[in-house]
DNA sequence: GGTAAAATCATCCGAAAGTATGACGACATC
DNA sequence: GATGTCGTCATACTTTCGGATGATTTTACC
């Protein structure tokens, strides 16, 4: 809470700071008009963007998984697919034993991204979150499967179909 | 979420009661061109922020929903198998591509232990060499297969074909 | 309003992984 | 015999991971 008020002020301290550079810049060189508006607004449409996504917080992956759960619920009888190699089903995570191992939601977001080979400063940056955040998780989520190492983990999530 | 939703307006609104100061004061003094450039940028980031949260949707309820349908699921399908692989065949690598990056023998071989999560060491013990060498191997694995990391690397050999 | 579970972030520190570079011997090939 | 590939090993260095621990903040629930 404070630390969102305390991000919106310097975000909105950095933005008058920003228009009056750029203010002086544009008096300094005496260029077009139109040319200012349009760069100031591509600028701040891509900042409101990222903002929005930001304070929402990156959530297209739990969309993704939420229709693929629907889909599991209908089929429903599938004799556990192999999961492997038919690369045409968006894959079905084995909730039970997620829940059984108590692994959650965020960890197991975490560690389908590990298997996919990013580095936990990546995935920090693609969930908005601090490096020091994934590390906890992904000790969790290594506790919790047994694993040392990051390609244990992933070894073990995919024999347990956690992962794809 | 609603609360960042609550935070945002008001500070937005703190903004704009800013902006209107502000462009009182210029307009008084005749510079109504910071006007210009801040309407434009505080018009386009709200509306990426509103793009923001369109794209990505409220993901609360859609969570919420997934996990009680997973519970039915759970309930009827006790025990689901592992899904990971049928281990009836004993996986043949793609040898076309292996020549094609250039992977040799024992760069594969040394993979395939990296992928079932094993350290460096830990390989090194099992194939009688020394780490050194584990790691020059991974090296050159690395770069042919251009991976940054043993995870990555791994995700590179399964979607190649070259690791089960 | 209180509580419990999750998620977030931090710091310290050691271990593991990765990079760059060079070298040496075995072995096949031309 | 020169050449080239491959496997082996090393040293030095940087980066990344992972463990241990504690704290704060959200969020969900009663």
């Amino acid at each position: 809470m404070k630390r969102h008020v305390l991000i919106f002020g310097l975000v909105g301290g950095l933005l008058i700071a920003t228009l009056q550079y750029t203010e002086y810049r544009f008096v300094v060189i005496e260029h077009s008009f139109e040319i200012y508006g349009a760069l100031v607004a591509i600028l701040f449409a891509a900042f409101g963007i990222w903002l929005g996504l930001r304070i929402t917080g990156n959530r297209e992956t739990i969309r993704e998984t939420v229709v693929v759960k629907e889909v599991l619920v209908h089929a429903q009888t599938p004799a556990e697919a192999p999961a492997s190699a038919s690369s045409l089903e968006p894959f079905t995570p084995n909730t039970a034993r997620q829940q059984a191992l108590g692994i959650t939601a965020r960890e197991l977001e975490i560690l389908t991204l590990v298997a996919r080979g990013f580095s936990n400063r990546e995935i920090a940056t693609q969930l908005f979150v601090s490096e020091n955040t994934v590390k906890t998780h992904c000790a969790r989520a290594f506790d919790k499967l047994g694993a040392a190492r990051r390609t244990q983990a992933v070894q073990r999530g995919k024999e347990l179909g956690l992962l794809p």
